[in-house]
RNA sequence: GGGCGUUUAGCUCAGUUGGCUAGAGCAUCUCGUUUACACCGAGAGGGUCGGGGGUUCGAGUCCCUCAACGCCCA
């Protein structure tokens, strides 16, 4: 090339562009963070499970989080975003163990060594598929500092957290009712538990009174918990309660006695009431094993706690139940579902069913199982979730212009973090709020293998022991007390604990290693040898693990290095230094069900820890991605769209402008998924299918539309139900959704091939360009950079994500393209100041854009910054190697120019006017006509420098005398009759008429409306008087075209 | 049951304190292959802003109510 700039190819290809450019970043490890001073910029990532790979979703989320960064970091701040993956206990034991159980091999078989070293296989390929997403996807982490929740760092802060914890009596072990899921076998915490509405009854059960004097009837939805029950209540106010005081009923089928007790929870009935009063006796069985409202009345009434069920939640007398008679025997090892049924049959069978009806109830479900989920008395690790320390802390946290009504003990003080923490949107903040006013204490243990093992030790022991090692002899179940002993010396914490009268047991808590050598009775003994001690003992390590959420909760901290940095040289190399400049975080961003699930416990995590210190200060809650059928985009559903997908049909960068361009403040964006047919490469909207939950999702199987082909939809591959083979291969999915962002990245890169090809880079110019000196358009397109640059720093500073897609979109494609470049083409071959300027405007543009498009900016950057051959005063574009760590572009504001900009509309306007008119007469686009016009549009034409002549065709503008040109068409413009001519040899005249009556006719509609309002006397009273003032504008111009188009009908 | 959100052109969505003569992209129709771009350009058609009531000079925007859909929490 003669001007030494490349001929750029015709067309963008993502595929190129994303692999030269992610090499050059890691080449110059770009997205590195050093500890230091200035203004931090950190995020952590939402960690990904590591059950399953990414979806769009998650791309979403790390999309804006990108943005964020990437603008943060151009902005010159100390810009870190630390990447890694969660372990996700549950999740990804279940589809290890369903992966295993399709060889026919049960975790049990293998033992739990080897199948956690399975469970680490599986770890290892999703963690490094999730991070590769990340990179195709653009993410700029830095991806030096990646971690998992279970490696060395973490593994050492979840358990030093867990001893402080421990220590401080923050954490305790107690027999509760859990959220017990018979299917995988472990405990979960309220929020894994999904409600889910089922079809039920209310039997009606007849339960005599033991003194013979009749029955009374329990309402029930599980009569199958009927063995464990030890009571029945009534409510006090209930008129038939004073009768029965004092009275028992012998309990059928188990023959057990027990008490009619006095409960208000009892609801009455009430033929009038609600659905619970109607549905209700006044009478209800009180099951305290099996039923979370029984514990709480049994606890009232000092009732006696009989767990009837397994651990699969088949009937069983071998957990506590010991009457079980004869009567009984035939219910013992029914599943939960076949002694319902059994029980109601023996009911009927002895006549004691009185009554059954349809009641529709919802029922907590395993969100990881789907079966519901079974009241369960058994032994669990809590955290005093609802201690102020921790429940406090998080509410006081709240910025406390987003809370409402709040306990003033409760809210913000002065301590360190108070009133710090502000969620967008701001309707969260309430989410947040209302959670932990009704947080309760949360349990953390697990039934599983992959996790975090409980740091704790225990060994049973008796009241003797209890009583000789602490001197105190009154002991009470679920007591605890701490104790000293030679292996406490060494930094072990350890406490006895009363079960019941006669069982105790202790409890040992081992810090970590890093932990224990630094406590004061440090003698060198590390943590193995410690447990070692314990074990020679008779102590054994708890086998439960602990809830994701718990490792999830320090992240901003483990990630860090908290607590011990230093001893992580080869992770952290700068120590204490990372957390200190980074942690509080400046930005989470998530989805809303993780408010209460992991932002919660974060802050309180975090703020326990570090002195009241925030984790975060600004929350950003993202939209929930949905399919075209309105359904959650979720793994489990399988209706999930994999990122790579979309980059390999539409490139990274379209996808990411889409994902931007959809993020309003609304809670769900949809997105109508197509196929591509792997056989011929065409889109098709697949065949849908119902499945059986009712969800609408692909087919598993599906046919090309245009030919014989077939394939596999990911649903069905995702559900199990289709495999992939070389004859049905894998349909990608695609949707035309991100056609826009493809076709927005091939205008930009064509932009800046024409701009190469005009552009001498051999010529350079010595002072800074005055942008007075330049032309019109040169003048309005760096106005409207500036007004641009402003609008989106504003949208970035509001997570206002769409109005930054929107104005880039409407800048580049509108201003830039179909104005600017169109009005330089005459004269910037000639002009290098005009060039200067296109060189200048199109750098900033892609340093504007490049947090949304990072590939497509940065493989331009090079050939633009080339291009710069003079500097614009009032813009300042730093020379950088790599536009991911150059400067966001220093606009000045001198640089606006309102004035210059209305003149632009008005023109533009006219322009709009000239090409509607060549349109309806069918003028060819070369063909050049004449504008005729009086002064003050000449003027306006002259003033805008050649672009309405450039824009509209026009080859001469010419004064409008008293005679009318012959053969030109009339528009009204600003109240001006104006003619073109030379448009065509003969003015249809038909077409002429059609054209301007129906502008008369929209003006007329105009000075109607605008006579009416002005005639309205409240509104000349009322409004502000510019705006009155406005309308009359617009109404004497409305006049003036409808006179001028009527003028030019009567012509005709 | 409590909370939050959505309902605006055929589709997907904007519309910030009430002033709108309701916008965008896609799709549709007409014209155009002009050396940046057909992943393009020019133009056009298309909406009683979910229904009903209210406040106001004025309501897509505020209030009440009904309906449908979605999510979160119990």
């Amino acid at each position: 090339m003669s001007n030494a700039l490349p001929d750029l190819p015709k067309a963008y290809v993502p595929v190129d562009a994303e692999q030269a450019v992610t090499e050059r970043w890691d080449a110059a490890n770009a997205f590195h963070a050093e500890p230091g001073p200035g203004d931090a910029y950190s995020v952590v990532i939402p960690p990904p499970n590591v059950t399953a790979a990414l979806h769009l979703g998650h791309a979403l989320n790390n999309t804006l989080q990108d943005v964020l960064v990437r603008y943060h970091r151009m902005r010159g701040d100390r810009t870190m975003w630390m990447p890694g993956t969660d372990h996700a206990g549950i999740a990804t034991q279940t589809v290890v163990e369903k992966r295993l159980l399709n060889d026919g091999i049960s975790r049990l078989d293998i033992g739990r060594e080897a199948f956690i070293e399975k469970t680490q296989e599986w770890k290892d390929e999703y963690e490094a598929v999730i991070l590769s997403q990340l990179k195709a996807m653009g993410a700029s982490c830095d991806y030096d500092r990646t971690r998992f929740t279970m490696d060395d760092v973490c593994a050492t802060a979840v358990r030093h957290a867990f001893y402080i914890l421990f220590r401080d009596g923050l954490i305790y072990r107690g027999k509760r009712l859990v959220n017990w899921d018979p299917v995988t076998r472990t405990a979960l915490a309220d929020d894994e538990v999904e409600m889910e509405d089922v079809d039920g009854n209310m039997w009606y059960l007849q339960y005599p009174l033991t003194d013979g004097s009749g029955h009374i009837t329990v309402a029930t939805t599980r009569p199958e918990t009927m063995f464990g029950d030890t009571a029945v209540a009534v409510n006090p106010n209930d008129p038939r309660a004073e009768a029965l005081r004092g009275k028992t009923i012998t309990l059928p089928i188990v023959g057990r006695v027990i008490p009619i007790v006095e409960d208000d929870y009892v609801v009455m009935p009430d033929p009038e009431g609600d659905a619970k009063a109607r549905m209700a006796t006044g009478f209800l069985k009180v099951t305290p094993a099996h039923d979370p409202n029984d514990w709480e009345i049994g606890l009232r009434h000092d009732l006696p706690v009989i767990n009837v069920m397994a651990a699969d939640a088949a009937i069983s007398d071998q957990y506590g139940w010991d009457d079980a008679g004869a009567d009984a025997q035939p219910f013992l090892g029914l599943s939960r579902e076949d002694a319902r049924t059994a029980v109601v049959d023996w009911f009927r069978d002895n006549g004691l069913l009185e009554d059954v009806k349809d009641h529709p109830h919802s029922v907590g479900h395993s969100y990881r199982s789907h079966v519901p989920i079974e009241p369960w008395l058994s032994d669990q690790w809590y955290v005093a979730a609802s201690d102020d320390r921790l429940r406090g802390s998080a509410l006081r946290a709240q910025d406390p212009s987003q809370v409402t009504d709040l306990d003033p003990d409760l809210t913000a003080g002065d301590a360190p973090g108070d009133g710090g923490l502000v969620f967008a949107p701001p309707r969260y903040a309430k989410t947040f709020q209302q959670w932990h006013e009704g947080i309760r204490d949360w349990c953390i243990s697990r039934q599983l293998w992959w996790g975090h093992q409980i740091p704790v030790w225990s060994r049973a022991t008796d009241r003797e022991d209890a009583i000789a090692t602490t001197g105190e002899s009154s002991w009470e179940p679920g007591q605890t007390r701490s104790i000293e002993s030679a292996l406490t010396a060494k930094g072990a914490v350890e406490s006895i604990r009363c079960i019941t009268e006669d069982e105790f047991i202790r409890e040992a808590c081992i810090p970590p290693n890093g932990t224990l050598q630094r406590l004061p009775g440090a003698d060198g003994t590390t943590d193995e040898e410690l447990a070692a001690l314990y074990e020679a003992e008779g102590y054994e390590r708890d086998p439960d693990v602990l809830d994701t959420w718990f490792s999830s909760a320090l992240w901003p901290m483990s990630t860090m290095g908290w607590p011990f940095a230093e001893d992580f040289p080869n992770d952290i190399p700068e120590g204490q230094a990372l957390l200190d400049t980074f942690n509080p975080t400046s930005l989470l961003s998530t989805a809303r069900e993780i408010i209460t699930l992991w932002v919660s416990r974060m802050v309180m995590f975090n703020r326990y820890f570090l002195d009241g210190q925030l984790p975060f200060t600004n929350v950003f809650i993202h939209a929930m991605v949905q399919d075209g059928h309105g359904q959650k985009m979720s793994k489990s559903l399988g209706n999930g769209v994999d990122p790579r997908d979309i980059i390999y049909s539409h490139g990274a960068d379209a996808m990411r402008f889409v994902l931007v361009q959809m993020t309003t403040d609304t809670q769900d964006v949809r997105m109508p998924v197509d196929m591509v047919c792997p056989h011929t490469g065409e889109a098709f909207t697949p065949k849908f299918i119902t499945t059986s939950a009712g969800h609408t999702v692909a087919a598993p199987e599906q046919t090309s539309p245009s030919g014989d082909g077939k394939m596999v939809s990911a649903y069905g591959v995702a559900a199990g139900v289709a495999q992939a083979t070389d004859d049905m291969p894998l349909a990608r999915n695609t949707s035309s959704k991100f056609d826009v962002g493809r076709n927005f990245s091939n205008k930009l890169w064509n932009a800046v091939r024409f701009a190469l090809g005009r552009i001498d880079a051999t010529a350079t110019l010595d002072a800074p360009i005055d942008p007075a000196s330049t032309h019109f358009a040169d003048r309005v397109i760096l106005a409207k950079l500036q007004e641009t640059t402003r609008k989106l720093e504003a949208a970035v500073e509001g997570y206002q994500f769409n109005v930054y897609a929107d104005t880039l979109y409407d800048f580049i494609w509108h201003d830039v393209c179909d104005r600017y470049l169109e009005a330089v083409k005459p004269s910037i071959d000639d002009s290098p100041a005009q060039q200067a300027v296109l060189g200048a405007v199109l750098d900033a543009s892609l340093r504007l854009m490049h947090p949304v498009c990072p590939f497509i900016t940065e493989s331009l950057h090079p050939h633009v910054q080339q291009a710069q051959i003079g500097a614009i005063a009032g813009l300042d574009l730093p020379a950088a190697d790599l536009l991911a760590t150059a400067q966001w572009p220093a606009v000045a504001d001198s640089l606006a120019d309102p004035a210059l900009v209305a003149d632009y509309e008005r023109a533009l306007a006219l322009v709009t006017q000239i090409r509607t008119l060549r349109s309806s007469q069918q003028v060819p686009p070369k063909k050049r006509i004449t504008l005729h016009g009086p002064t003050p549009v000449l003027e306006l034409i002259a003033t805008a420098g050649g672009l309405v002549e450039t824009l509209a065709g026009l080859e001469a503008t010419v004064e409008l005398g008293e005679e009318r040109p012959a053969v030109a068409s009339p528009l009204a413009f600003e109240g001006s009759q104006v003619y073109l001519s030379g448009l065509v040899d003969a003015v249809d005249l038909d077409a002429e008429r059609a054209r301007i009556t129906k502008t008369i006719e929209q003006k007329s509609k105009q000075v109607a409306g605008f006579e009416g309002r002005l005639s309205n006397e409240g509104y000349v009273n009322n409004a502000k008087p510019e705006l009155v003032q406005e309308t009359r504008d617009m109404l004497e111009v409305a006049k003036a075209d409808l006179a001028a188009a009527q003028a030019a009908l009567d012509a005709l």
